[in-house]
DNA sequence: CATCTT
DNA sequence: AAGATG
């Protein structure tokens, strides 16, 4: 199918070969063509009525900030030091012609839905950075230090991945044995956000990846050294994915420096005292790879980091559980239910992470969670007219994907918590009879005795024994955590509006697919479109503490922590329940006097994703 | 104590 | 950061 056909296509930046190769094969395989250089433009004569509007721009996700539910790119990021000469010049025509840019992971979505589709929410506009620029951060003495920190300390973590690892020959063996697994997650990891950054595997597929590419891209990085190049990117985006920024700038600096060393680095001394952002633990790693031709330990650091992230994207799987599994060589899911299956029988709700793993790593259009709340309300109303709810979390602070939904109880003058969850969870079990809610992730008394057949089909389909001792617990909770689906008979469905996905899915190992949801539902029909299941939160609060609840539930989390740290550096604390001193309350109902008795100006909530003062 | 929630 | 849950 040529839906792509009479349009013509800029990428941006051109460094990430890996990934926008995958795009440039996607548009010319569907009749699009590549602008790779400016008289490719000229060539073409602009349309007379159209002028270049045949011409899209494409910008890799991982560039773009969301603001206020608009894509936006910072003309001072990171892109303009990944372009080259040829880049930076279409660049300019793009921004002098206003030629429309949409995030990349776009094109897929198209493909999907069989047709171009351009609109609030793929349309990127430019804006001036308003945080740091690159070279304040090179040329500053701050960093410099950091740098070289940061250098010292990677060199350590990789030694020590190393050592825990290759222990016995069998252990790499087996590791590169499984390589096509792991590969097949990192591989379908998301473009969009850090946690899914993808991390392309190190090895022959990236090599006969580079062949295919056109002769013009393959002319742009011709200086000798893109081994070194491909392998800083790695350590790069393998700190981005460990959430260390600092670490992760360092290599991404030190790649961008080499790109554009005009020579062959013959030995790493040269490039060392040549190249800036190079210091001695770069230069030392620069040695290894000229020697040996690889860096060793980063194969398997980068496929430790894609299991480690496999694991901890399941419910109910933290940081440490990932981190056991991993160090024993488990590569999936079922392998860890066969060798403990004490912890599934316990902690059961990982075995609903696993079921929805696909779905509750997808996104959440706001159009959706509008739906969600519309069912919830209408049902709510019939239960207790008087008790109104709010979503809160990023739906609040007006995402236009959100990760869940956090819905906020309240009624007017009660402060009693137990009198509101007794009618939520009467609300939550109407639900669950009527199919929309579709698991529980605790259990109350009564939520046990609608749910409790299902845990236990769910239980005998892993293969593991019921157990007798399930808790339970017994006090009336604020909150409730759950997994939701809209029904697909819902009148206004629209699937036009009802997706605008930027992210490749995260996908379950294919032996660990049989427990999942989506698969039954892709056997019984193709042709419909289901909607995913969402995780859904519904939080009570008492009346007087609604301020301190709404922004806790707003967040975002880091936005919470950089506001409780002012209030302890001030002598006071904040949760959710309210701002102390001394424990002697406040301020707990009114949100904006919290902000003010802290000396912070109000911060409306979309920009409440971090706080910088 | 691990995991979840913001 | 702070709290709720199992």
């Amino acid at each position: 199918m040529a839906i792509f056909k009479g349009r013509s296509f800029i990428l941006f930046p051109n460094n990430e070969v890996s990934s926008i190769n995958i795009f440039e094969n996607l548009i010319k395989n569907n009749g699009g063509k590549i602008i790779e250089y400016e008289h490719d433009i000229t060539n073409a004569s602009p349309d007379i009525n159209y002028g270049y509007s045949h011409i899209i721009g494409l910008v890799n996700d991982s560039y773009l900030t969301l603001n206020n539910n608009k894509y936006e790119i910072y003309e001072n990021n990171l892109l303009l030091n990944e372009m080259d000469l040829n880049k930076r010049k279409l660049w300019e025509f793009v921004k002098k012609n206003n030629i429309t840019l949409v995030n990349i992971s776009s094109v897929s979505f198209w493909l999907k839905v069989k047709k171009i589709l351009i609109n609030q929410d793929n349309i990127i506009t430019i804006t001036k950075d308003p945080g740091l620029h690159l070279e304040e951060i090179s040329t500053s003495d701050s960093c410099n230090q950091s740098t070289s920190e940061c250098e010292t300390d990677i060199g350590d973590i990789i030694n020590e991945l190393v050592k825990c690892n290759s222990g016995s020959s069998k252990n790499l063996n087996s590791n590169l044995n499984n390589a096509d697994n792991v590969g097949e997650v990192s591989s379908s990891g998301t473009l969009h956000g850090l946690k899914n950054e993808v991390i392309p595997q190190y090895n022959n597929e990236i090599e006969e990846d580079n062949k295919s590419i056109s002769a013009s891209s393959l002319a742009r990085n011709t200086n000798g050294n893109e081994l070194l190049i491909k392998t800083l990117d790695k350590l790069s985006k393998i700190h981005t994915i460990r959430g260390d920024e600092f670490r992760s700038r360092g290599y991404k600096l030190a790649k961008i420096s080499v790109s554009k060393y005009p020579h062959k680095i013959k030995s790493a001394k040269e490039a060392q005292e040549k190249i800036p952002h190079i210091g001695a633990s770069i230069a030392k790693k620069i040695e290894t790879l000229l020697k040996t031709g690889k860096l060793p330990g980063l194969e398997i650091a980068s496929k430790l980091e894609s299991r480690k992230e496999y694991f901890s994207s399941c419910y109910g799987i933290g940081p440490v559980t990932a981190e056991n599994w991993d160090s024993l060589q488990i590569n999936s899911l079922n392998e860890a239910l066969k060798r403990f299956p004490k912890i599934f029988q316990h902690d059961w709700s990982i075995l609903f992470g696993w079921k929805y793993y696909e779905d509750w790593n997808k996104k959440i259009p706001r159009s959706e969670c509008v739906k969600h709340m519309q069912i919830i309300k209408e049902e709510l109303k019939l239960l207790d007219d008087s008790i109104e709810c709010e979503i809160q979390g990023s739906f609040r602070r007006n995402r236009a994907l959100c990760g869940d939904i956090d819905i906020l109880f309240y009624k007017k003058e009660c402060d009693d918590i137990s009198d509101l969850y007794v009618v939520l969870e009467m609300l939550a079990i109407k639900l669950y009879k009527k199919k929309y809610i579709k698991c529980f992730l605790q259990l109350s008394k009564n939520i046990n005795l609608v749910f409790d057949n299902e845990i236990q089909t769910t239980l005998q389909k892993a293969g593991i024994s019921n157990n007798e001792f399930r808790s339970i617990s017994l006090t009336n909770r604020p909150k409730l955590f759950l997994g939701a689906k809209l029904s697909t008979t819902i009148p206004e469905f629209d699937t036009s509006l009802y997706t605008i996905n930027p992210e490749i899915d995260v996908k379950l190992h294919s032996e660990d697919k049989y427990m999942s949801s989506s698969v039954q539902a892709n056997s019984v029909s193709h042709a419909l479109e289901e909607y995913p299941c969402r995780r859904i939160d519904f939080f009570i609060c008492k009346w007087s503490e609604i301020g301190a609840s709404k922004l806790h539930y707003t967040g975002s989390g880091e936005f919470n922590r950089e506001v409780r740290k002012i209030a302890i550096s001030k002598g006071m604390k904040l949760t959710q329940h309210g701002l102390y001193q001394n424990d002697i309350l406040l301020e707990s109902f009114n949100e904006k006097r919290i902000f003010d008795l802290l000396d912070i100006p109000f911060i409306e909530p979309p920009d409440r994703q971090e706080l910088k003062f």
